[in-house]
DNA sequence: TATTAGCACTCTTTTATTTCGAGTGCTAAC
DNA sequence: GTTAGCACTCGAAATAAAAGAGTGCTAATA
């Protein structure tokens, strides 16, 4: 689709070569700057001219008289949708990186959120998909000792997750492995949302006499499982947004690492990431468009990734408004991709 | 002990207002401030005498001619020696705080670190007990699907660790079963420095057929279980280095922040503080005497809490070099009992 | 002999003033 | 429609001046 910008492309190439300068250097761009780099063979008069039209028409702005223009959120929104529109791909070999460490996909994430961070120059996060959707593969409870159980339980994507129970009485052997067996041939291939009051009240009824014990195992499984409880969210680079003056400055350093270090408030970023519909792509966020006030002054940029079934998680990365959104775009296209690759073939 | 440093008392008094105001104001203090604020009633003149002598025993410095002192590392060398004297302790409402959220020991620890930042406003670490010496208290592996099967490991403590392991050959129940329970009675018990190769050995022989697996197996738990592999260190309050100018001003900040975002360093205080030998109590080290370099303008004060059968960890506590120790003391011992009593109370 | 008042001196911090220059908007000419 | 030219604006950097906090030293004092 062609975007609905009212402007002719002349207009264009000048707001564009604004935007692109002013990623780079951090500095408001001058019409001298803009005549001087741009083949349109324009006097800087007549730049100027054509940049009073663009700041009337919002997509650019002045700090104060006498300055340079930067680009308002209006003209890096134009821009960002501008980019969407070249798709491009491009393979690099993040792979390697990532693959040299991980075993488990809780290090996958920790290290591709790394890899992702040191590769832009920007604060990475990565959620661990959610699993809401996903499967039991298998789940077991072991006798630790006279009053304590343990539950482990596989989702399918071998996310393993484990609770202690404790029970008041003591359970032998036998009855342990009746209790799993039936657990396993209930529950196994359902999905958390299936498992409802229904299923639980008949499972009690087949326990028999310890509808007591598999109500707390049950308990505890649901809570182990339910994603808001504790969303994994791995972080990198927090401290790259020191690079960027803007960002260092005033408080906003602050707020931005407090953000990384509670990781409450990126919890929101996924949230509504993954509550969008039409997901499947690359979300910008530029400014006051971020679901979180404290990063205002950013741009977040978010991905979703797959994991089949349902299963997705979201990675995003925090920068400076003057974000490489190019760079930004085509590192997490592959990193997606690499992600997808990875988790397919390890399953 | 009484502390063998050279000062008569006025000096001592003297050196202990400069400390504590400083710690206060963070501004050199200067003479008169001094004479006003302590009951000596001597004049600004006989202080700066005093002061002159001070600053020749290095206790103090100028950080210019004509500002006010304040203290070198060895002053608060000496503060902090004379501080450890005096033992207090006073139990404060910690524990509500902590159990309030916990379950498990990640939570337990996690939320300890935030309430420990929170309470002194400085940045927080505390390490998950290393389990070297810990012991095995059960084993159990799982079939989860046609080649992989799950290990669970659980430590004395109720720490669990889990690995996946991919084996070639489908094994039946009966031979799970059968591996299980050689796997507890011979492991249960033992700590992982007692596990050696003999006794894999033997664990292999026994196995027969199946001695591969259990091969794989034993290197999994090894591997899984190593120290060195991961270890677990939870943080709160980075940004409350931000709380003081002396810090946030240049790239400390940043510096302390990357810290605690890699926590690759962190851990090496943690190594640090755990090899003392004479490590039950509270280690205070100041500027240059922390173990981390990017550390030196602050001060970090760390204690060791035990799990008992020598497994503990080390709490850390990083701030300015005018941190306000007796609290920070105080609110460590506090915290150190309080864990202790929650671990052994759960257990 | 220990203490203190007094004073000149030092060095940072703050405030005010000046200068500089990048960039604009406007007008008039091409 | 484009451009050269010019006066004007405003922030940033440089410079200068003033203020203040604190010291070290000397000489007087108890």
């Amino acid at each position: 689709m062609a975007l609905d910008h009212g402007l002719d492309n002349r207009k264009l190439t000048i707001l564009q070569t604004i935007i692109k300068t002013y990623l780079e250097t951090g500095e408001p761009v001058g019409s001298r700057t803009i005549s001087k780099y741009t083949d349109l063979n324009l006097s800087s008069a007549t730049i100027r001219n054509e940049m009073a039209d663009l700041e009337d028409l919002g997509y650019i702005m002045q700090p104060h008289t006498s300055a340079g223009r930067i680009p308002s959120d209006k003209g890096y929104r134009l821009y960002v949708d501008l980019l969407m529109e070249e798709k491009e791909q491009e393979v690099i070999e993040m792979r390697e990186a990532m693959l040299e460490k991980a075993d488990k996909m809780d290090k996958i994430l920790k290290q591709a959120a790394k890899v992702l961070a040191v590769n832009t120059n920007y604060a990475t996060m990565i959620s661990a998909p959610t699993i809401n959707r996903n499967k039991l593969k298998f789940i077991q409870l072991s006798q630790v000792d006279d009053h304590q159980i343990i539950a482990v339980i596989v989702m399918e994507g071998n996310i393993i997750k484990n609770k202690i129970v404790t029970v008041a009485e003591t359970l032998s052997n036998e009855i342990i492995l009746k209790l799993n067996m039936l657990l396993n041939t209930t529950l196994t291939g359902m999905s958390i949302e299936e498992i409802n009051l229904g299923m639980i009240a008949r499972l009690k009824e087949q326990a028999g006499i310890h509808s007591e014990v598999i109500g707390d195992v049950l308990d505890a499984v649901a809570a182990t499982i339910q994603l808001d409880n504790d969303m994994e969210i791995y972080t990198s680079g927090a401290t790259n947004v020191f690079k960027y003056p803007e960002l260092s400055d005033n408080q906003s350093a602050q707020e931005i690492i407090n953000a990384f270090e509670e990781k409450q408030l990126l919890q929101e970023i996924v949230t509504q990431t993954l509550s969008q519909e039409e997901n499947k792509g690359i979300q910008v966020y530029i400014g006051n468009e971020t679901p979180v006030q404290s990063m205002k002054d950013c741009s977040v940029v978010t991905a979703t990734y797959e994991l089949g079934e349902g299963m997705q998680g979201t990675i995003g990365i925090i920068g400076p408004k003057r974000m490489d959104y190019e760079h930004v775009m085509k590192t997490l296209k592959t990193l997606m991709t690499e992600l997808d690759e990875i988790f397919h073939k390890e399953e």
